[in-house]
RNA sequence: GCCGGGGUGGCGGAAUGGGCAGACGCAAGGGACUUAAAAUCCCUUGACCCGUCAGGGUCGUGCCGGUUCGACUCCGGCCUCCGGCACCA
């Protein structure tokens, strides 16, 4: 009688519908804002179920708030620039751009065959030059602000990639590009950074009210921020060279018994010449520093250093001590200088067992005694001061303060807060890239380029994109040569490409007014949309992207360009899809396909898959009985309403707009109450990104329906409408075709409102009592939802079950809690 | 080492301002329809035990203890898995 349930039919018909008709074009006048927005794609290749989640997700908030009926933006774009275009060119041969934008086309494809409703005329492509120039234009804003300089510095340098690295792209020592994962060495060269530091403490205090991000990602924030309060103490040389050395621990510095330099502080260079010792200090250095870096910094490692033959006075106790040169010691942290007491830390401690340096107890447990000789490991826990001259008895923790206020009044240090952040390396030795809009004059020093010269665009004439240690564009006469916009002399544009995290950091504002070409875009639009209300990616950019995008946003609010400083509300991070047990992926050309499923299953088949199979931020596995259960589902949908409506028992003229409950059955009441349930539940669950315990309500209200005997009854065919708008966010195809069934000619149900439902119908009329007998579930008992307590009690003490459990045994309490349950304790 | 998040049937997962553990789905077993198969529909399905049936009992949310009339949920102590940071002074 009724026919398969013909998928990709329905799906081709409404997407050209809803496209015909612009339903998803964004509001240009917004009055109940909503901005859902997923991390838009870096395009790598063909697109596997792992993005068919990710969009699916972001889809269906963006379906259910239009049918709630807010004025949606929910645009997509493409993270066009970068390493792997790169790549595929030099392996085969062909520009950058034409890997970059087959890749597109062919994820444009598949987003459309899932029916993803985004705003397409909002699109973004970052690899465009009217995207680009924006790069360049907030660049120099960056500079005149002194948020962007250059400075010479040990860097991350990738030997494969041959290009530099910013800390957040360098993963356990390795290049982050997982299918580079080259060890990454340090090199000193000359690159551009972002002053990100000078908002650490910003960002930090951000994440206070950053109330709907997951809490982990909030703590990953915060430790990768790393805040410590301390104390930067002056030591001198004998020459008297300041040596500053931050420390948490001022209450230990009458322990100190040597200093330490990184091997790549600067005064490492130059500390030992004159000494004896000058030749093999600079042997050790080098030998330290040419080590890989994931070599040098293992844990664990034993640690190596080297005296200088220098001596640092301590400026509490004036004595004199030694000063070393240490590998564990970090140069990019604090001042890259030490103070080392090993009795009470253990790196020091180690470090000075092993170069037989001495140790000194400053600090004695309260329940034992401390002998020097005696300490295996440093004790690093608070104590008694001792051996401290004027702090001795003290407690530890109150002589932190103490020693504080005595350097600073005695002008020996001052307070400081130090943070592990560090300022953002943006700069790339790499073709496909926004180049950097500076101009290198040998009059003028740097200059940048003057606003209306904006884009500098990338040479498209390149032959050879291999990378040689040196930026490709270097290479480009036509490019590299040009005048300078100051003195009109001879000079040479910036060889380097920014680092595409500059991209993405404010791609979610460009957005809100894509096609200016006046400005990166206007404030009053930008206003309009921003804060994110929700924002879907994954977890991966904890520390990257999800901390950049929080910077941009506070320097564009200081530069008056927008008004909030936190650009995303609520964050969801949504888990990995694996096959096999391994994580999908396009560039490893391990997945389940996007196009071929949707061609086999359909579109709303694989988005209820990934929605049904798990909640959105845990990783799942994909298998195949996976969709087994959705597609029965879909095709139970189906058949019901292909029965119902093939029949006649219910056409559009028989559905009643309104309901007379008066007028209810017992069977017409019990279902209307479980639709109001449903109805109630799937918003819940929805607005909550449980998507899966929502669809499990859709199913178990369609199973009702099939048990309603009575089809012709109009509680039936109002029940048939309504279960279609609460399937729209999650199988929209189907819904639109049954939608236009039960009301044909009208306009897409996604300009419609969803009703809401009725507040009067959410409580069976009686209720099943658990009754519990010392706390074990021994009956259930059936009352009226009006009962009072009394009755309760007195219907369940009448349960000939319950008195049988009760015999002639005293009772001594009766505990109820109303409408869920009682307890007899005998 | 530090920080964060988990551990529930054969599987994916439900249920936490303490109150019926296992919703929904998959898989499995049995049955109906069919010449047969597919599809569909119905029943059973946490473990163990007692009972011929009807039915009844004990145990059960990583482990051990605690609080409570009552604990997957709260408290203390462990085990274990995943993720992040990791010589940060």
């Amino acid at each position: 009688m009724s026919s398969e349930y013909p998928a990709r039919e329905i799906e081709r018909r409404w997407q050209q519908f809803w496209e015909e008709k612009g339903v998803f074009k964004t509001s240009p006048d917004p009055k109940n804002k909503y901005y859902v927005l997923v991390m838009f794609l870096y395009p790598s290749g063909d697109m596997h179920m792992g993005h068919a989640r990710n969009y699916t997700i972001g889809d269906c908030i963006c379906r259910l708030r239009k049918l709630q009926g807010y004025d949606v933006l929910h645009p997509f774009g493409w993270d066009a620039f970068g390493l792997p275009a790169e790549n595929a060119a030099i392996e085969h041969n062909i520009p950058p751009w034409v890997w970059t934008f087959d890749s597109i086309n062919l994820c444009r494809r598949n987003l459309k065959l899932l029916g993803i409703a985004y705003d397409w005329d909002r699109e973004v492509t970052t690899c465009l030059p009217e995207y680009y120039r924006w790069n360049q234009w907030l660049f120099i804003r960056f500079y005149e602000r002194g948020l962007a300089y250059r400075q010479e510095a040990y860097v991350n340098w990738c030997p494969r990639c041959q290009t530099v690295l910013a800390n957040e792209q360098v993963i356990d020592g390795r290049c982050y590009r997982s299918s580079c994962a080259a060890p990454i060495e340090k090199k000193k060269l000359t690159q551009w950074f972002f002053r990100i530091t000078s908002y650490a403490q910003e960002l930090l205090d951000g994440l206070e009210e950053l109330t709907g991000w997951p809490e982990s990602v909030r703590t990953m924030q915060r430790n990768w921020i790393g805040r410590s309060e301390g104390v930067e103490v002056d030591f001198e040389l004998d020459d008297g060279t300041r040596i500053p050395v931050f420390t948490t621990r001022p209450d230990t510095l009458y322990g100190v018994t040597f200093l330490a330099l990184a091997p790549d502080a600067p005064l490492a260079e130059t500390i030992a010449q004159g000494t004896p010792q000058q030749e093999a200090v600079r042997e050790f250095c080098q030998r330290v520093l040419r080590q890989p870096e994931i070599e040098r910094t293992a844990a664990h490692r034993e640690k190596e250093g080297i005296f200088t033959g220098r001596y640092a006075i301590n400026p509490l106790t004036r004595e004199p001590v030694p000063v070393w040169i240490a590998d564990f010691v970090l140069a990019s942290y604090g001042t890259g200088m030490v103070m080392a007491v090993p009795a009470h830390d253990q790196r020091d401690f180690e470090f000075a067992r092993k170069y037989r340096l001495p140790l000194k107890v400053v600090i004695q447990p309260r329940d034992r005694k401390l002998e020097p000789e005696m300490m295996t490991a440093a004790f690093t826990e608070p104590g008694i001061m001792v051996n401290s001259g004027p702090f001795d008895g003290l407690w530890s923790e109150e002589g932190i303060a103490r020693v504080i206020a005595h350097l600073e009044a005695q002008g020996l240090g001052r307070r400081k807060v130090q943070y592990r952040l560090k300022d953002w390396l943006i700069s790339r030795q790499r073709y496909w890239g926004t180049p950097i809009p500076m101009i290198h004059c040998p009059r003028c020093g740097i200059v940048p380029v003057p606003d209306d010269q904006l884009p500098v665009l990338l040479p498209p004439g390149v032959r050879d994109y291999k990378p040689k240690g040196k930026s490709v564009l270097a290479g480009v006469d036509e490019f590299i040569n040009t005048t300078c916009p100051k003195c009109g002399g001879p000079a040479q544009r910036d060889p380097d490409t920014m680092d595409t995290f500059v991209d993405s950091s404010w791609y979610h504002l460009r957005y809100t007014d894509p096609h200016n070409d006046r400005l990166p875009f206007r404030r009053e639009h930008a206003d309009q949309w921003l804060p994110i209300d929700e924002y879907i990616g994954g977890i991966e950019h904890a520390c990257g992207h999800l901390i950049f995008f929080r910077f941009f946003t506070r320097v564009l609010a200081d530069m008056g360009m927008v008004s909030v400083r936190e650009p995303c509300r609520v964050l969801r991070t949504q888990g990995m899809v694996s096959l096999a047990g391994k994580t999908m992926s396009s560039s490893k050309k391990h997945g389940v396909w996007v196009g071929p499923f949707v061609e086999e299953h359909g579109a709303d088949c694989a988005r209820l898959a990934v929605l049904f199979a798990a909640p959105p931020e845990k990783p799942m596995e994909w298998t195949d009985e996976l969709v087994v259960g959705v597609k029965r589902f879909l095709a139970r949908i189906w058949r019901l309403y292909e029965e119902c409506l093939n029949t006649g028992v219910v056409s559009p003229d028989s559905i009643p707009v309104e309901l007379d409950p008066d007028r209810f059955s017992a069977a017409e009441r019990e279902l209307y109450i479980h639709l109001n349930r449903t109805h109630q539940k799937v918003l819940q669950d929805a607005e909550g990104f449980q998507f899966n315990t929502a669809i499990s309500a859709l199913m178990e209200f369609l199973n009702r329906l099939y048990a309603f005997a009575d089809r012709g009854s109009p509680v039936f065919g109002f029940a048939l409408k309504r279960f279609v708008l609460l399937l729209a966010p999650f199988a929209p195809h189907l819904a639109e075709e049954l939608w236009h069934r039960l009301e044909p000619g009208t306009d897409s149900l996604f300009t419609r409102r969803l009703p809401k439902y009725d507040e009067r119908f959410l409580l069976f009329d009686t209720m099943e009592i658990p009754v519990q007998v010392n706390g074990k579930l021994r009956a259930k008992v059936t009352v009226s939802r009006f009962s009072s307590e009394a009755e309760v009690k007195a219907a369940v003490l009448n349960d000939p079950t319950v008195k049988g459990y009760i015999q002639d045994r005293q009772i001594r309490r009766i505990i109820y809690v109303p409408n869920r349950l009682i307890n007899i304790v005998l």
